[in-house]
DNA sequence: GATCAATACATAAGTGATTTATGCATTAGA
DNA sequence: TCTAATGCATAAATCACTTATGTATTGATC
């Protein structure tokens, strides 16, 4: 895993893509998703994770259903309406982060 | 300028390859040659830069050197030759960074 | 010749996302 | 039977950065 200082920011970012790509999820998978996505590169951790998925959901933006796999429990998350705006939004100004960086640090990205 | 969550921790990364490319330059000198390079979209913030700039310079990666314009002062900055590693070490972080997250966020960079 | 914007540095308090630490509980594997 | 993995959650601490403030010079506008 590279300097998470990078990071910062992204996290959101990368919730609702992923879950936009990939249905209702819960936060376990959702880590475990975006480490095999990143390829072990992007860790999230639960502490960062679960107080972002509280807070998108206060937003609006994601919408909760709780389900017993035995005597455990999964909240699975999911993209309301506006998460899916929202969505398309965060990844289209995170293409343009990028675009801007690469002419700041003129480098080429492809 | 976008949101400016996306921006943190790359705060260092641009300073360095600015430099790197552009030789010694003045804090405020930089601050606009970033306005320029990013068109508008990065406005490096003085509290922020400074602060930046003297920590890099306690790291050994950069250098000064103090001139007088009238009775105006500049105070130049230059990398040292760790500097100029650093800074190509803190881009090449940068790129892969971007490659780990366009496979996360499935987008195709170019 | 006064006033405002730009130039040029600097520091300090406050913010806020994330890390680190901790807690609880179930299930699978060695 | 003990450890790792699964699964949730919260709270304190960290740390880069924003916002606010301060000082001073220079150029432009009216």
């Amino acid at each position: 895993m590279h300097s998470p200082e990078l990071l910062k920011g992204t996290l959101q970012t990368i919730v609702l893509k992923v879950l936009k790509d990939h249905g209702k999820m819960y936060g376990y998978e959702i880590t475990q998703r975006v480490k095999e996505l990143s390829d072990g590169h992007i860790l999230l951790t639960e502490g960062a994770l679960y107080p972002a998925l509280h807070k998108l959901e206060a937003e609006g933006l994601l919408s909760t259903e709780t389900v017993s796999i035995g005597k455990r429990i999964r909240k699975y998350y999911a993209l309301t309406s506006p998460g899916k705006v929202q969505a398309k939004e965060r990844v289209a100004e995170f293409v343009d982060f990028i675009q801007t960086m690469g002419s700041v640090l003129q480098v080429k990205l492809n």
